[in-house]
DNA sequence: GGTAGGATGGGCT
DNA sequence: GCCCATCCTACCC
């Protein structure tokens, strides 16, 4: 090991709420790139969606604050954890200021950091780029479940990062995956080239 | 390479 | 009672 590369940091810094206090499009171009932490696992967010309030029908907050959507309606900068098909969980991030609902679906990872736990807990991803390529997929490897809905992911377990060297990458824009409603709004950001990308995408290259 | 169908349970009308 | 911001398997090119 070399002094240089010990002195290397591991993660950059973490992102602070007024990145979160945009609006949703905003944030979710600029999460690409960005480095979700939590515990021992970390990976590149390689491709989001944006969830905005009024008039997005496939927004949860379309239809206002219930007992689930309250924290869209919430500060910037926490979590925003729900369950979906009876299954699986999805990680959000909440944007807009206080009072005005707006989200980042957080759909697929680059995996960094802890590789070996995420396989362990994706025991039937068969390769590295299908530990974290859905929405589903991402919050098992990473063990992020509906008890850190709520969480203030600019202090904690849970946070994003900078990262280490900072890239320039090509964004791609599309419409959303797996909803009916408002589906041809172009909200869909993903990391053009990177085959991490969730399912049927990589070869939108 | 591709896709049809089933699993499975909480949220909301 | 219906609708899901999904994933996996089986099966078919």
């Amino acid at each position: 090991m070399t002094l240089a590369s010990e002195s290397l940091p591991s993660i950059g810094a973490v992102l602070l709420r007024p990145f979160y206090r945009r609006s949703p499009v905003e944030v979710a171009r600029d999460l690409l790139g960005k480095v979700l932490v939590h515990g021992k696992t970390s990976g590149t967010i390689v491709e989001t969606e944006a969830y905005l309030g009024e008039g997005d029908l496939a927004a949860h907050a379309a239809r206002g604050i219930t007992g689930r959507t309250r924290v869209l309606f919430g500060p910037p900068g926490h979590a925003y954890v729900y369950f979906i098909y009876g299954m699986y969980e999805c990680l959000n991030l909440v944007a807009e200021p206080e009072g005005k609902a707006g989200c980042v679906l957080i759909r697929a990872l680059e995996p960094v950091a802890g590789v070996d736990l995420m396989r362990r807990r994706r025991p039937t991803a068969r390769k590295a780029e299908d530990l974290a390529n859905g929405p589903g997929k991402l919050t098992l490897a990473m063990a992020i479940t509906r008890n850190q809905n709520g969480a203030d992911v600019t202090r904690g377990s849970l946070t994003v990062h900078e990262p280490v060297v900072r890239q320039p990458v090509e964004i791609a824009v599309t419409r959303r995956i797996g909803i009916t409603q408002s589906a041809d709004l172009p909200l869909r950001f993903l990391i053009r080239g990177n085959r991490y990308v969730s399912r049927g995408t990589a070869q939108l290259t």
